[in-house]
DNA sequence: TATATATTGTACATGTATGTACATTACTTG
DNA sequence: CAAGTAATGTACATACATGTACAATATATA
């Protein structure tokens, strides 16, 4: 019972994401975004509560977006490091394309926030968190024949980790596909991720 | 002639630096700054016009705080690729040590900024380039023996870079030093740039 | 159809933020 | 020491921002 919201929570937790998206955290008062929805600030906290709430929302909202859920897509039981290449070269594809060069909202917001705001450093912090052992797991499953030890595996995670981050940052200076491609595909050469046969162009 | 300032404009752009470093541009209005400073904000618009301008400034006078200036340093006639190693140890030991999070004023700010803050993307793209271009050299000059041709130098160059952004990043979150410093080595040995002998811990 | 209730809107009090016009101050040079 | 001038301060007009109290609205259920 009781009146129907105007809106779609969906939707709105949608449009706010692209809003924080391309303008920061910190550029979006509860004031814009009341009006990008349509709806009066006094509805706004009724709804939401406070932008921190809404944001950890949108967060998880995000994840499908992000670069890091295709990591989850990933079939273990196939070619798990050409796949992981795969992911990397679609994501350089999105850097290049975006005009607005938004980036990765998560790693815009860890810059933005952690360490500034006692609210939403955790949930950012552990997000990164997840990414890592999703990462470490395929690195374990792919490492079947290879035998790396535990450690290096960790260390080779946060080294695709570091990855990660540099093309979405490098993203926002380089449009050109073929630079950060192929540099992309240098370090995961290197790491030995990337394999010559795998022709990716 | 005419009246002194009651300031000094070095000791403030130095101040003004740590502040946007550890709060982040967006977050230091005029009066949160001429505050910090002790002088009105119609002293401030006197002195320094607007807060763009002033963080011009602060770009150039960080430089010499940046984990970047350390590659102007490096001795090309010495061990190149070991020096280039040492430097990016140097910026994991500061980036675990710093309690704050701070991370690298330009490439937060780069990540803040770029794409949506039109006076201020092209000095922050800028500065990149400079770093891409000193890397590109050092890399030339250590690699008489190793005849990369020119791609392959960008590339590499730019995997460096990727990865120096990687590090600032991470250093959010993660304050092990070994487990910071492992995987940068790992990534740097992967890239033909750390050399077992080195033996850095 | 009446009523409980979730949602929305209005209004208020308060603080922050911006940029400028104009007056004041203090110092330097002739 | 007088005059010119750079630096500073005051005041204003305007807009943004926050969070809440209270009233108005609409709708599902009884």
């Amino acid at each position: 019972m009781g009146r129907n919201k105007a809106f779609s929570r969906d939707q709105a937790v949608d449009s706010v994401m692209h809003l924080i998206w391309s303008q920061g955290y910190q550029n979006c008062s509860v004031k814009a975004v009341s009006e990008m929805l349509g709806i009066t600030r006094s509805s706004f906290y009724h709804s939401f509560g406070s932008m921190e709430s809404l944001f950890i929302e949108v967060l998880k909202r995000y994840y499908v977006h992000s670069p890091f859920c295709a990591f989850d897509q990933i079939n273990e039981q196939g070619d798990i490091l050409k796949e992981i290449c795969t992911v990397f070269q679609n994501i350089c594809v999105a850097r290049v394309t975006d005009k607005e060069a938004k980036g990765c909202l998560m790693i815009n917001s860890i810059i933005e926030l952690v360490g500034s705001n006692d609210i939403l450093s955790p949930p950012l912090s552990s997000s990164v968190d997840v990414v890592l052992t999703r990462l470490k797991r395929l690195l374990n499953a792919a490492n079947m024949q290879e035998k790396l030890n535990e450690k290096e595996v960790e260390q080779k995670a946060l080294a695709l980790l570091n990855l990660l981050i540099g093309i979405n940052v490098s993203g926002k200076f380089i449009k050109d596909y073929e630079q950060l491609w192929s540099s992309t595909r240098l370090s995961l050469q290197s790491l030995g991720v990337y394999n010559a046969d795998y022709n990716m162009t």
